[in-house]
DNA sequence: TTCTAATTAAGAATCATTACGATTTACATT
DNA sequence: AATGTAAATCGTAATGATTCTTAATTAGAA
């Protein structure tokens, strides 16, 4: 997702456009991988350096909530990157050294059949670990 | 996994045979769902009231290193059960009223095909999440 | 039975995350 | 441009899960 798509998703839902707001969009725009929230502490605290967790977490939450982030959890720690583009539903390749991704256009929903007869199916989570071509 | 194979598993690298663990386990083997560390604690300080934290995880982390528990991260929190018996690989259903688990006998990893060229991969992780027939 | 290394107890420390009251800010309205 | 108001932020304290530390206890070998 781009910045001007963001604003617009934050706009429409009466989100005030504030300079935190967006630095960590920005920060997020720039670095197409997962961050946490000490990640981008660490980093606005060099311009804010009144910059406070709350914050952080108070946006990350918003901005996943407005579907502008998604988030998953790596080693107890929960990152955070830009909500993908694509139109299709997808998963993704993580790499545990820099934290970017690779998008993987299979979905193990399709092959399920009838395996969970009577299962109610709130959602699923598939993701494959690894280092990427750069890191190894 | 039984009892007696967790023991021998244990007792092959060295471990010794103590009440704690042997609770524990007792635990994992009558329950077969998810647990997590407070979950096993307030059940085993009835029989133990000095029993600490610290002995719970530092057991799951053995059993787990052992391959004699398996553990998965649920809304924020670390849950353990047995490890499955099952020779061949498979996923699972995790319900998240009670915590049991259905296996399902699909893995993703058999549709990737060349979609990863160069990446190397270390794990995966395929999970679906909802209602058991019985929690409905 | 004795010895020794493994294990546990007790509680403090750490780490990520959330909560809260006071203050500040964005922005719609005048 | 000044004002009003709800939203957003700050500063800090609280929480909850997990880990660490040191001293005491225990399982199993000798």
């Amino acid at each position: 997702m781009n910045l001007p798509k963001a604003w617009e998703i934050l706009k429409e839902n009466g989100f005030k456009e504030t300079s935190k707001r967006q630095q960590i969009l920005e920060m997020f725009s720039e670095d197409d991988r997962y961050l946490t929230a000490r990640d981008l502490l660490d980093v606005m605290q060099k311009d804010y350096p009144s910059m406070s967790y709350d914050t952080v977490y108070r946006n990350l939450a918003t901005f996943v909530s407005l579907g502008i982030l998604e988030e998953t959890e790596l080693s107890g720690e929960r990152h955070f990157r830009m909500q993908c583009e694509s139109d299709h539903h997808h998963h993704h390749f993580i790499c545990l050294d820099c934290g970017k991704i690779k998008e993987v256009p299979v979905c193990p929903m399709d092959m399920i059949g009838a395996a969970l007869p009577s299962y109610q199916i709130a959602n699923h989570k598939f993701e494959i670990y690894g280092k990427c071509p750069e890191c190894q």
